[in-house]
DNA sequence: CATGAATGAGTTTTCATTCAT
DNA sequence: CATGAATGAAAACTCATTCAT
């Protein structure tokens, strides 16, 4: 049975099947072929609705970054708006591991020629740059330690969800993942506020 | 003109090659042809060394293996044990990109089997085991703040390392990489530490 | 030039030519290049149509099967049926000697693993079944000589056509191959029957 | 541990283990590799010993033509002389099967190029000359049926070493084979003498 | 004589891509 | 739009053969 559908939807579920296929299976099962079956398409028709390769490449990119900023907006006290940010992104581990872990995935980056790697760093230092002006604005306003060093908490802050993603992927979460997700915040927290907040 | 070398030796440059080749290209190019251009042989010649590129991929598990596991003993107090384990492992970053990055790619998850994922898995698991058992130790001497979270804390700390792997690798470290490795490892023990010591 | 055909045409031309090349050249030639210049397409597209070589073996056994037992059903009395049956064979000698051959043949029998020799073992011994079931038959009627050994008849006659087969082959046919056809048959008769029928 | 031999030696073990290799396995393994593997050399040393693989081929053919030339010679009445030869050919299959199937294979004739089929060809025609020699005297001496076929017996006597040479490898023998050897000549005996002889 | 490394020319198979229907 | 057949280029392996040691 022949279905038809228009370019458009096309395009979108070949993109979501391709993100499926690299989460999954890696970069190695990033064919078409693959990814007609997962679409339940033939291979040839792919092509049908992307140029080549490349270019489903690039709206696996597109899909990504627009997954990452379909985020809720984070508001209140720069420290609220930063744990927003940090349980959000820790709870997508749980619950869209595929995309979480394409963004600290280097399938993506050689997947593109030199264009790759610089796009997906690109989306990276967005969540970096949210992250610094959060801890800036916290610090201004003294919510933080005296002597914190800001660049040195925004790699342990990115680290965070990174280590708690590989974590996860390892089966080394010592109890379960919401309980983990929570427990991971308020060590983050302490490490990084002026005075602990009474749970 | 044929360059003769030993089979130990060129299993060495193999699987060499192959963690360069992997690194820098990614796994798309982890082919044959590649790994034996960098090598300076004949691709045929790669299999009278390798069985296969499964056996290939093997090889490189366990230099990246040997290569985690040749760091020093480290001495001392617990949080002096941690402190030499991350410092190392954040140089690492610096010096053997390609190897450190092996370790929190998915590319060779995917190059074997079902084998892949459970072998980089255990390796990533042994940095937490070491982790988790300076923290336990400095627990137990006082050493560290009291209501530290340990579980929280492992993924604090593996979590940074990876931190500063990405950031390196996006370019997005704002000091020299030196600097920004002692300051990294001064904002971690911080967080976790009693009291201050002064630096 | 890119002739279009339907993958079940292909098939059974890629059989024939296999069938072809094993006939003519052996399997040493029995290669996807070799088999789709026969065809008069690329070597890749054979396995559009085929899994794999093995798969394109399994093919011409049947094609073989499908051609042995596509001979006219025999009547009449026991040995009537028998002198069809041979007759049949001798005959296919002539007129389908690669495909008579490859019954007589070890080639397709190491060309797969160890179904090989029993698909063909099989093949062979569904004619042994007919040959004794026909002299059996006609044992019981009183139609062979009163001492004839069943079991060395049936060798006798299997071992008459596989004679012709290879006798043809070498060229050590010394009349034509209609004529010769007839003598054995007559041979063979005057061996097993009872009373000697005037030709 | 290198075992030394004089080239003569080795290429005798050679053309030995090429019989054995093509015997079991098919003309498919017939390598280099696998025949070294089988004399318990390296591969590359076969090519001190043979000049190229169509030089192993020769020698097989040699040691086969070898092989069936050193069968006894017969003696006695042309009947006594026939039954010589046809149980000596009946029981090499049982003993020296690998040898035996190479004269009905089709295996070698294809391994040279023009000249494999000619040279096999002339092997398979010297025991029809021996055969239908036998039989002329025979039939001058009045020792055969008078209406026998001298040329249909010839395929009749050569085909019934290859039927059961057939019946053996598809496991088709329905007594065990000395006892098939001593009743398909009786059977083949009673189909041409003259007079039934008492066994 | 024997080995072990290297090679080049194949062979099977995969895959992105094209195109007639 | 979708299919199914075809392709060319490349990948993984195989194998006869060469040659320095």
């Amino acid at each position: 049975m022949r279905t038809r559908k228009s370019t458009q939807e096309r395009r979108r579920e070949i993109a979501d099947a391709a993100i499926k296929v690299i989460g999954e299976c890696g970069l190695r099962e990033f064919t078409a072929a693959h990814i007609a079956q997962e679409v339940g398409i033939k291979d040839g028709t792919i092509f049908r609705h992307f140029k080549d390769m490349n270019e489903i490449t690039l709206a696996v990119l597109d899909r990504l970054q627009e997954s990452l900023e379909s985020a809720p907006q984070f508001t209140g006290d720069p420290l609220e708006r930063l744990e927003g940010f940090v349980l959000n992104r820790l709870h997508s581990v749980t619950v869209q591991r595929g995309i979480q872990s394409l963004l600290f995935s280097d399938q993506l980056s050689h997947a593109l020629g030199a264009e790759g790697p610089r796009r997906v760093a690109a989306l990276r230092n967005r969540g970096r740059s949210f992250i610094r002006s959060c801890l800036r604005e916290a610090a201004e306003k003294g919510l933080l330690r005296e002597d914190l060093d800001i660049e040195g908490a925004v790699v342990l802050v990115t680290g965070t969800v990174m280590g708690f993603l590989f974590a996860a992927t390892d089966g080394a979460l010592t109890a379960p993942a919401g309980e983990m997700e929570r427990r991971c915040w308020r060590t983050l927290r302490s490490a990084l506020a002026r005075k602990q907040v009474l749970p």
